[in-house]
DNA sequence: GGCTAAATCTCGTGC
DNA sequence: GCACGAGGTTTAGCC
């Protein structure tokens, strides 16, 4: 790993340093006391403060005080990083075109500066993503509810698309709407849109399912105001048949990273 | 500022300097060769890569890839940071307890160990947000249109929240749904429900007004359908106006800092 | 703690 | 390039 570490230089040499990384797309971070300025969408002043700035080999920008998940000024891709000293303060200057937007960093005080180039070629693998509940819920249509059979995944309908759509066991169109977390009101409404939309356009009644782990108390009465169905979902037991298929396919030679990655 | 950085220093002493920072509410910051899984609300896995593990004072952690504004896992607040050595693995669990999530890293190789205490008090002002935008078209509601007077803040309906409440020039009920950003179906959405919940409540005729400085096509096209409305809000404008209250009340001896960030 | 909605949301996907 | 929707969204505000 190839990481180097800068301390004790003037602001002219660390700027130096810091320009020639992020010219070469390498990782720069800094500790520093700065200032923090940012005007596009928003816009946002913080005041002096000891901070660490990350500009990554894609130049995403990021500020890290010393608490909190979030960064308190950042930039997800900058097209310009400028780097210059003025006024005895060391800036960086993160600049975006589309939306125009710009942070600006003024250092006082730099105690420490990390350059590296880091190899990651690592694949990322999610799974029990609403794509893959949804893909399992079409496979077994048995766990959302006996005798119902799924024709189409993500059938397109007018105001948008509808998860899963079906047949029940008494020849009924049914609509389904999906929801990995805790259904809000917001969800009962994009799933009563869909069924208002199937209706016109086949002419006769149909079934809307909100299909999630949990629901608020508001949704839950909204639900049945309109005349909709809610089905709870438990995450736990698709989780204990995903590991069932799991060992299946691992038997029959194909591997879990292949088997969770599938789609 | 009171940084400290470790090298060539074998995983059993990295351990334990990193347990010791974190057990006293240090900012950690590790270049290592790593692996991380996840499993909580979702499930992941990365294979092995170099990248920058954080731990906050307040323990958030993160995990950073050479690429990205966003960290690839994450715990916005562990409740426990376990620190050890395992199979000639330096192993970071963070444990967040509710929702019951838990993100591992298993270094094979730390290049570098960043530990420090930063010392950041300073305020951070956001301007412009929505609660921004909607206070000033409260106060200045001829923005939106000659003769409205507004009447409620955030009046609360079944369905939610009314952004602006207020009677046109005509004696008829407005409301008003306010974004800063593009409008989207969405939008005109949670206006509709506003505007029959309200009608519905006073049984008399309501109108509708989305504003907001752009709006999709569809968008707009369903605003028409429901016979709603949509107002463009020219932010710049706004701003404008904003800088001429700032220099005003810069008159008056209230600071630029105190007028943005007042409520 | 539950619920509601904003966010400089970001990020992927599809047209 | 825009539009749309998911997200381990996170975060703030209110009850």
């Amino acid at each position: 790993m190839d990481v180097r570490v800068y301390q004790g230089l003037s602001l002219e040499e660390y700027a130096d340093i810091i320009r020639k990384a992020i010219a070469q797309h390498k990782v720069v971070l800094i500790y520093a006391s700065c200032t923090v300025d940012y005007e596009g969408r928003g816009a946002s002043t913080l005041g002096e403060g000891e901070r660490i700035i990350i500009v990554k080999s894609d130049w995403a920008f990021l500020v890290h005080r010393p608490n909190g998940y979030s960064p308190v000024n950042w930039q997800p891709q900058s097209s310009i990083i400028d780097v210059y000293v003025e006024g005895g303060l060391l800036v960086l200057k993160a600049v975006r075109t589309r939306p125009h937007e710009v942070v600006t960093v003024r250092m006082s005080e730099v105690s420490l500066v990390v350059i590296s180039s880091l190899s990651d070629k690592a694949e990322f693998i999610e799974y029990m993503s609403e794509h893959d509940i949804r893909d399992l819920l079409a496979s077994k249509p048995e766990l959302v509810e006996e005798g119902l059979s799924i024709t189409s995944i993500e059938k397109p309908v007018e105001p948008g698309f509808v998860d899963l759509y079906g047949i029940d066991r008494n020849g009924r169109i049914v609509v389904i709407e999906l929801k990995r977390v805790t259904a809000t009101k917001e969800a009962v409404n994009q799933l009563y849109r869909y069924v208002q939309a199937v209706r016109k356009s086949i002419g006769r009644d149909v079934r809307g399912i909100l299909v999630a782990p949990s629901i608020t108390k508001s949704a839950l009465e909204l639900v049945e105001r309109l005349g909709l169905e809610y089905k709870q979902l438990n995450l736990r037991k698709l989780r204990g048949i995903i590991e069932k298929e799991k060992q299946k396919t691992s038997k029959s030679g194909v591997s879990l990273l292949e088997f969770l990655s599938r789609r």
